[in-house]
Order: C-alpha cells, then structure tokens, then sequence
DNA sequence: AATCATTGACGGGACACACC
DNA sequence: GGTGTGTCCCGTCAATGATT
C-alpha cells in the first residue's frame, strides 16, 4: 500500500492548536465560507453594520489567517468545495484535540480535587462521572443555585472559591486548579505536579506556544467545568451542561477593551506560572528555586482545597 | 418504526524521543 | 538495545437526530 493515509495534514495539526488558543467549539466550514464572504462584501459595508457575535467570528477568521500562511490565498482562489474542505480539516483538528483533551482531564481532576491520602464518600471514580456534579460536594459547581447556566460562574473559578463582590477580579481565574489542566493538556501530563521532566515536546512546544493567550485560559476552564460535572457526553448545543455559552462569556470578558488592563495582569502572572522562562513572563522574578517554590505551595493548597 | 448518518467517548496501538 | 513518556490516529460503541 502506497499509504495514501492523510498522515496529519498540516491544517489538522493547526486545527488543533488554533481550537486550543483562539477560537473553539466552532464551525470552521462556515466560518470560512461566511469569511470570504465577508471580505468581499467589506467594500460597501463596515465591520459596524454587522452583529456582536459576528464581529468576533470575523476577527477569529483574521487570527486563522494571520497564523497560517498562504491559507487567504487558497481560500481566495479555491473553489466553494475546496474552502468547505479546509474547514473541515481544521475543524477536525479542533473537535480531536477537544476529545482527548476531554478524555485525558477526565481521571486527573479527581486527584486534583480529593486532598490527597483521604477516602471520599461518596466515592468519586476516575473513570466514571456519574457522582460528580450537583452529586457531590466536592465537584459542586456552584452553591445556592439550582440550575447552573453557561453564564454563571462557578466558585472554582476564584482563588480560595470565593467570590469577592467589591473586586470581581479578586482571585479570578488564578486557581491551582486551573493551572494543573493548564500544564496537563499544553506543556505536558507529567509537568503538573513536578519539575518537567517529559521526554516529548508538549502541545506547546509542538506549536512555538510561548505564551497564555486569553482564550486557551478559557478552554482550559472551560474543559475542567466539563470534566467536574456529572455529563458524560460533551456536546457544543447541549442546553444542559451549556458549555459553548460558558466559554462565551469567559471570551466576553476576557476581550473586552475595558478590561484590558486587568486582563494583562492576569496574562503575565499565567505566563509566569506556565512559561516562567519566556520573556511573556517578564517583570516577575524567574528563578528555578522562586518557580518550586511557588509549584509547591500551589500543591499544598491544593490539596486543602474544595470545590463548593 | 426502521434505517441511516453524525457525533463523541473510550481503549488501544503506532510512532517519536530522551533517558538508562 | 530497552523503558518510560507523550502525541496522534484508528476502530468500536452508544446516543442522538434526520429521513424514509
């Protein structure tokens, strides 16, 4: 056999990234096709005159173009097929990468979230979800509301599960919790709880990922939302686990232009906690013994931590 | 009803790399 | 060489929704 097999076409393998760290749970075919349209019609008409929801669509389209060379050129020239095409190889990479993601953060969060040495009752598997969630105290995501739609954030959010009304950014999105499913899906499984020691490139690595962008902080709370609830299946329209409007409103914020200052402090303390090294981490002293030091006490308090 | 297509979870295996 | 670790890919299964 000639092994005409797709061995990873480049656009999968982008996918993959591009879903992680700028846009996921998307439709890639029509966000190409509405993308070319848009920048024919962009003549006559401004960015104003189009939607909210739109206009964040169109800048994801800028961000694949941008990212990946000679690919406004393919689509330009390609016929409809050929931009359906492309789409789906990067949707295929995105909805794969989400999967394993998924998969492999599913046993790990328990011995995230069960301090360590001690028996939970009731038991929470790591192959199973079926006690997590509303089931059980630990996996709780949210306490005194019934119903938990995308837009109401869970406490796990929030340094020490609390929610501090006077300073909404107080502690937000700066848990050890994060940081750990951060570690395990981009620089690598093993470099969660010790010094990294892997012998593969990481999904970081493995793209020239030198720093947080916004948007992978989101996927990341978002995956581990996903994994802390009780539904085994993880659906974009499903209106019970509500995912895609949970990441939507971690998005909303995260680009809003009257946040940016908050949100550059955010992204430099996650560039120091992810990639000390990196000058994205710059401004923060980077010693290897500061960086154990800071792992370790993030691992103590882990395991003094519950999610209520 | 019955059938088909699509989607995602899961297990397993191939492959690559860095150590011993 | 062998072993451990990690990514990527594939086959299978179950659930869901659309079509007939």
């Amino acid at each position: 056999m000639p092994e005409f097999s797709l061995k990873s076409d480049p656009l999968v393998s982008h996918g993959r990234h591009f879903g992680r760290t700028v846009f996921a749970l998307c439709n890639y075919p029509s966000l190409l096709t509405n993308g070319i349209l848009c920048l024919e019609q962009l003549e006559d008409a401004t960015l104003e005159d189009f939607f909210i929801r739109e206009r964040r669509e169109h800048r994801v389209f800028e961000k694949l173009l941008d990212s990946y060379p000679g690919l406004l050129e393919r689509l330009r020239e390609g016929s409809e097929e050929e931009i359906l095409h492309v789409g789906e190889l990067i949707g295929k990479g995105a909805s794969a990468a989400r999967g394993e993601d998924t998969k492999s953060l599913k046993p790990v969060v328990i011995d995230w979230i069960v301090p360590a040495g001690e028996v939970i009752l009731p038991p929470l598997p790591r192959n199973s979800k079926i006690n997590r969630g509303f089931n059980h105290p630990l996996t709780h995501l949210q306490s005194g509301v019934i119903s938990v739609s995308g837009d109401q954030w869970p406490l796990f959010l929030y340094a020490n599960e609390a929610y501090d009304p006077e300073d909404p950014w107080n502690g937000l999105l700066r848990t050890c919790l994060l940081i750990n499913a951060f570690r395990h899906i981009f620089t690598s499984p093993s470099s969660v709880d010790r010094e990294p020691k892997a012998t593969r490139a990481g999904n970081a690595r493995l793209h020239g990922m030198t720093a947080v962008t916004g948007a992978s902080i989101a996927y990341v709370t978002t995956q581990v939302r996903f994994a802390l609830c009780s539904s085994s299946v993880f659906s974009r329209t499903d209106t019970a686990t509500d995912s895609e409007t949970f990441y939507h409103s971690l998005l909303d914020l995260l680009e809003d232009p009257d946040e940016q200052g908050e949100v550059t402090d955010l992204l430099v303390w996650w560039n120091y906690q992810i990639f000390p090294t990196s000058s994205a981490a710059k401004g923060t002293p980077k010693t290897n013994s500061a960086l154990s030091k800071i792992r370790q006490k993030c691992a103590t308090a882990l395991t003094a931590a519950s999610i209520s």
